[in-house]
RNA sequence: GCCGGGGUGGCGGAAUUGGCAGACGCAUCGGACUUAAAAUCCGAUGGGCCUUAGUGCCCGUGUGGGUUCGAGUCCCACCCCCGGCACCA
């Protein structure tokens, strides 16, 4: 065996080895339990980032421990392969989206390999390959059928930089989610899928995934914006229609005041036609709709309205309520109009004390009498119901019930939940995507392309010229086609579909991903779903993980799948940092993983990017913290090397480890716990960087006996060397297999049995008590493991120190935590 | 504003159920090896106090209070940082 690690060569030579014995295929295998660990499939960007980096050494650690455990393991990967950068290179280099994404992933992969991780290659799947989007459209359709696709004209968000839609989820403060550029409001006629019908389902649903993180169940719940009120039906004074709105708080209708309409409600114009506001009106409205939506409903610009010069009738009171138009209500949420309470909401309280309105108490606390006049804030807690005929006296709960009852029985209004979530804008106009599979026909309107027809194949010879439409709306040998239902010529629908489209079923794709009958075939699919540990960046926190969790919905609904959740547990992994801050060309702060490969190798960099931070947590780069990694290793590799002989010539496997001395027995000790300590951080914690340092802690106590003991029990070492790298195995892949071979055995480390620990070599003969006078640390004692209560408290007793403490003092008390400390209160 | 997460040495972090705060690593310092250096191995390393240098004392986990024999951990109030949502009726 090398005297120095040469892990250029050991790393290179492992990784042929492993690749040319399909060390990691799996295989559908009902005897075996199962395991299926996916990391989010990356975006071909050509080349691997330190983010990439760390959620595949994340995966592949799960990976090889589950393998280890004995689990029937399923860790694919593959290419969310469509996308707008594809397109870019095409404009600005002339290179075709198809050979520029086709050359990034060859080149992503060879960076994959040179990492060790744990693939089945024979699994890949790309969302660009007609072989997956055959099936992406394929599901386009059903969603058609279930009517759960629909093409609609609508106020939707167009990016200028990327010159298409985007969904809601992909717009962040109003500039687009990819490139910041501020997004305007269009109205054009789009597709969307349904995810409202599955609102409901995708939040009750968040009961199952006990294992994900709170906090992305939680930005989830608010995403979706549930909330039950009732939509209530004003009559108006003047016209013979009604004002329908929307409230949480029905109970303090008798405090409503007056009505708002949002600057683009239908209602607007016929209810100041003729009035002598009209003019006024009508140049607010106009004026609103001149300013973005940015300016217009950001809560930090001033709430501004005018008076319509109509009324509605409270339809509990009878009374007439003015109605105003103002800015702080939006159309796009509820009915565009509200019955505004200020006495007890913040917004039209804050409204009407600058306009003058009348603020008209409904609700008071048990103890306290408020009054309009002297309101300084909206009461929104829970209160006494005043001032409302059948309401009073009721709390708010029970005067939501009563006044809810009362408005459905007497067709006033009824009860409705609303949701901030709005359904899914799939199609962009661009070229590099998955084309939606529908033709328009003169005749027969919109209709779907058969299935059997699929797929719907994007043109290879387009141009891209990077101004106006998108190229396939220029492509007039794809356009033209003929109508599936009448044989008429017609059009073909030129829009492609947001990438999170590919990416929402791929993990089902994975399962079957050569059958070019059906999507998957369901066998196959429910053995190894759902993905038992999925890995990825918290930023799809929301669009991704949602979009994916509606798919499977709805595949379960279509009858293909069991699973209703695509992922029980979820890892959300931090970002990496240098100084601070995201890596970033422009900040020129990008350390490239193959750099590290290059002088580190691909142990030195999984295990530096593992023991720096808890996954889930941001974690600094260092490259002081990596020359550590690159030390440990080495560490571990001398040991081996220096002992190697030695222990090959015993059977390790077949040892009884009998009559230790102290030493020994303690060197045996740190050999258990650190089997312990791993196998619990791994299998529960995911606490990558704890289970690293109780194998450096082993190391340390394997070094430290050898430095204690003149002739070291050789069979006990082995057993340490050996527990080393079977722990440091999912870590270190590449290492501690050259070791493993070194050491004589034929097989792979990676398909051996994960040591087990035995709890006898765990206990102590002797244990060190901690003894507190007043709760603090005074002395130790060392005392047999078995001592009972009494003895122990008579030999802290008897120590000097406590005696000196005791003196002219009395023990009040004694407190004994067994095996821990005692802690004596004296006065 | 609302909802999350967090604040521990010079740095990254550990402390899993309320029981020795600072595991492990980095950095720094000292020693060994060496002609020398690197590498390696061994050791020290939260701050302060002292004619007693210890098996010593005091302080210390964002701040202030509290509960408890005992609090980084629980409770109350507050400050700061990060993330999400934000006129959602």
């Amino acid at each position: 065996m090398q005297e120095y690690y040469n892990f250029k060569d050991v790393e290179e030579r492992w990784q042929q080895h492993w690749e040319e014995n399909d060390l990691f295929e799996s295989t559908l295998n009902l005897d075996k339990p199962e395991y299926y660990t996916l990391e989010m499939f990356p975006y071909p960007s050509g080349n691997l980032h330190m983010g990439h980096v760390r959620v595949y050494s994340i995966g592949d650690v799960i990976a090889r421990f589950k393998r280890m455990q004995g689990y029937n393991v399923l860790h694919p990967m593959g290419w969310d392969a469509f996308g707008l950068p594809a397109e870019n290179a095409a404009i600005e280099r002339d290179i075709h989206p198809n050979n520029w994404t086709w050359d990034n992933i060859a080149n992503m992969k060879k960076q994959l390999e040179s990492l060790g991780i744990s693939y089945d290659w024979d699994r890949e799947v790309a969302t660009c390959h007609p072989d997956y989007y055959k099936w992406t459209q394929w599901l386009f359709l059903q969603l058609y059928k279930q009517g759960l696709a629909y093409k609609e004209a609508a106020s939707v968000n167009w990016c200028p930089g990327c010159e298409t839609v985007l969904a809601n989820e992909q717009v962040v403060n109003d500039a687009c989610e990819r490139c910041d550029t501020e997004v305007i409001e269009k109205n054009l006629a789009q597709w969307f899928f349904k995810i409202t019908d599955y609102a409901d389902d995708l939040l009750a649903d968040h009961e199952l995934l006990e294992e994900w993180p709170e906090r992305v169940k939680i930005m989830q719940r608010n995403w979706i914006g549930r909330s039950e009120g009732v939509e209530i039906k004003f009559p108006l004074e003047e016209l013979d229609e009604e004002l329908e709105v929307f409230t949480t708080r029905p109970d303090t209708i008798y405090g409503a005041t007056y009505m708002v309409l949002a600057p683009g409600h239908p209602l607007v114009k016929e209810l100041v036609a003729g009035n002598e506001e009209e003019e006024e009106v009508l140049n607010f409205v106009a004026e609103m709709e001149e300013k973005d939506e940015e300016e217009r409903t950001s809560p930090e610009s001033e709430k501004i309205g005018v008076f319509t010069g109509s009324y509605a009738i409270n339809p509990m009171t009878e009374e007439r309520i003015p109605i105003l138009v103002a800015n702080y209500v939006l159309m796009g949420y509820g009915t565009g109009a509200i019955m505004a309470v200020p006495a007890h909401d913040q917004r039209d309280f804050d409204f009407a004390k600058k306009y003058d309105l009348e603020i008209k108490v409904v609700v008071e606390p048990e103890d306290k009498d408020l009054s309009g006049e002297t309101l300084e804030e909206a009461y929104t807690e829970d209160g006494v119901l005043v001032n409302s005929d059948i309401l009073n006296g009721l709390d708010v709960e029970a005067a939501f019930e009563k006044i809810a009852n009362y408005m459905e029985e007497n067709n006033i209004g009824s009860r409705q939940v609303n949701y901030r979530l709005r359904d899914w804008l799939v199609s962009r106009q661009r070229y590099w995507g998955t084309p939606i599979p529908v033709v328009y026909c003169d005749e027969c309107g919109v209709v779907p392309v058969p299935e059997e027809e699929l797929p719907v194949e994007l043109p290879t010879d387009v141009k891209f010229t990077g101004a106006g439409e998108s190229p396939l709306a220029q492509a007039d040998d794809f356009i033209s086609t003929t109508c599936p239902e009448c044989g008429a010529n017609a059009k073909r629908e030129t829009d492609t579909m947001d990438t999170f489209v590919d990416s929402s079923w791929y993990f089902l794709r994975y399962t079957d991903p050569k059958n070019d009958e059906q999507i998957f075939d369901s066998k196959k699919s429910n053995y190894w779903m759902n993905v038992d540990q999925y890995i990825g960046g918290i930023e799809h926190a929301i669009l991704h993980l949602l979009y994916a969790r509606f798919f499977m919905k709805f595949i379960n609904d279509l009858g293909l799948a069991d699973a209703r959740e695509p992922f029980e547990k979820l890892l959300a992994q931090g970002m990496v940092l240098k100084d601070g801050a995201k890596m970033s060309k422009s900040k020129g702060n990008v350390v490239d993983p193959m750099e590290i490969i290059d002088k580190y190798g691909a142990d030195t960099a999984r295990l530096f990017i593992l023991f720096a931070a808890p996954p889930e947590k941001d974690l600094e780069w260092s490259d002081e913290g990596v020359e550590g990694a690159s030390r440990f290793l080495n560490r571990v590799w001398r040991l081996a090397s220096d002992y190697v002989e030695q222990i090959k010539e015993l059977d390790l496997d077949n040892l009884e480890l009998s009559d230790l001395d102290k030493k020994e027995a303690e060197l045996n000790r740190e050999i258990h716990q650190a089997i312990k300590k791993v196998s619990a951080d791994l299998d529960e914690r995911k606490n990558f960087n704890t289970a690293i340092s109780a194998v450096m802690e082993l190391v340390n106590a394997i070094y430290s006996y050898l430095n204690d003991v003149e002739e070291e029990n050789v069979e006990l070492l082995g057993t340490a060397i050996k527990t080393t790298i079977l722990l440091l195995a999912p870590f270190a892949p590449h290492m501690t297999e050259e070791i493993w071979f070194e050491l004589g055995y034929g097989d792979s480390i990676h398909q051996q049995e994960w040591p087990d620990y035995d709890e006898e070599a765990l206990k102590k003969d002797e244990i060190t008590i901690v003894v507190q006078i007043n709760g603090k640390v005074r002395d130790r004692v060392e005392v047999d493991a078995d001592i009972s209560e009494e003895d122990l408290k008579e030999i802290v007793l008897s120590q000097d120190k406590v005696q000196e403490y005791l003196e002219d003092k009395e023990v009040v008390k004694t407190i004994v935590v067994p095996k821990k400390l005692v802690n004596l209160v004296i006065k």
